[in-house]
DNA sequence: ACACCGTTGACCAATGTGGTCAACAAATAT
DNA sequence: ATATTTGTTGACCACATTGGTCAACGGTGT
């Protein structure tokens, strides 16, 4: 299967990918449809099990595949020298954005996924795929001092997060609806979100 | 099928309704399963087509019935001379974790109901069942010379649902996962939450 | 002419679908 | 006690969909 697989058209293997996170992400592992994605992704159903052997090899490859790429892009695009906890953050959000961009589903994919684990295990599905990532995320370079000092911050980490991730959501949702990409619009309107929160949480 | 309705045990009712709200939540109206359903709900193949006569017919019975429960319990429940922003908005989520209770995926099958729907398709729903509720939840009584005069006030408004909308979230995921329903430390916990906002956005 | 390879879609047994119905059980009326 | 209605069951139906196979096709290079 692997071999096989490095030589596909590499235009039809995104099609294939986003065609079946769509199904899977959609219905779920047992629920989602070969015959569907065959018909989404525009190819015979024969190719499809000529590539990948059975559905169950396909949700493994395209769960390996995907994850690791967002992993990769993080890792590579992320400006690891950015202070700024709240510019951090946004660049995660961006990243996101552009990643959505090529995989329209792969969030919605991974939420799917992640749907019916307990946190535990989420925790730990999270640490065997990237380790480490996450902290470092949080944590590596960032500038903590800026916080106001007597505030909950546990609370206040959550309710930033929460912020970033409901707006990335609206912003996402968005994206796939129309086809344009105003980068420098987009920005600008996160940049106010995040004038608001450091209004209300720096010194 | 309305008169046969009325006269069922109503333990039996929910026990159906909660099984179908689950059901329709998790795959949608087309791959959801009335076999799946009676399994979940401990009854027998005929007795569902008794009831209701067909998959669809129970889907529009669902749909009416729950929708209508909540929003009478939140035209009943809210106290309306309440004029702190941040009180009704907690209010409105502590209500929502009762109906939880009762109907534990009945925020789920709304979720599922509305994907795929337009934003403006999604406002003409909640016209139509509630006409004007929304508003009134927001501004009715509300005294909003609270808040600090500088604001953003239409993406801090934003930012206030979508904490409240994510701690409803985190929270209702718990309540269905243990069973016990700690009112008076959920209620601490949100108030904290609360304190931060207001600390942040009041005068 | 041949071999190779990506690709097709009709086809398969197996499982699942929404819905029916004759028959049983329990309550109610006579 | 008997007859009648009401609530309930699950085996059963025709049909749709499932994951997966395979003989055949068209194109490319030799």
């Amino acid at each position: 299967m692997d071999e096989v697989l490095k030589n596909m058209d590499p235009e039809k293997r995104d099609r294939i990918i986003n065609a079946a996170l769509e199904e899977f992400a959609e219905s779920g592992y047992k629920k989602a449809s070969t015959n569907i994605i065959v018909k989404k992704a525009g190819i015979s159903k024969g190719l499809l099990f000529h590539y990948f052997d059975t559905k169950e090899s396909l949700f493994n490859y395209l769960e390996k595949y995907v994850v690791n790429t967002v992993i990769e892009t993080l890792e590579n695009e992320i400006d690891w020298s950015e202070t700024d906890f709240f510019n951090r953050l946004m660049q995660v959000a961006i990243i996101k954005g552009r990643l959505t961009l090529r995989f329209p589903k792969v969030f919605e994919f991974f939420t799917t996924i992640l749907t019916d684990k307990s946190i535990d295990e989420i925790y730990a599905y999270r640490e065997d795929f990237a380790p480490g990532l996450l902290e470092k995320v949080y944590v590596h370079n960032i500038d903590y001092s800026k916080f106001k000092p007597d505030l909950d911050m546990e609370r206040t980490m959550k309710i930033i997060n929460w912020v970033i991730e409901k707006y990335s959501m609206e912003l996402l949702d968005d994206l796939l609806k129309k086809k344009n990409y105003d980068y420098d619009k987009i920005t600008a309107d996160f940049e106010e979100y995040m004038k608001i929160l450091k209004k209300a949480f720096y010194k």
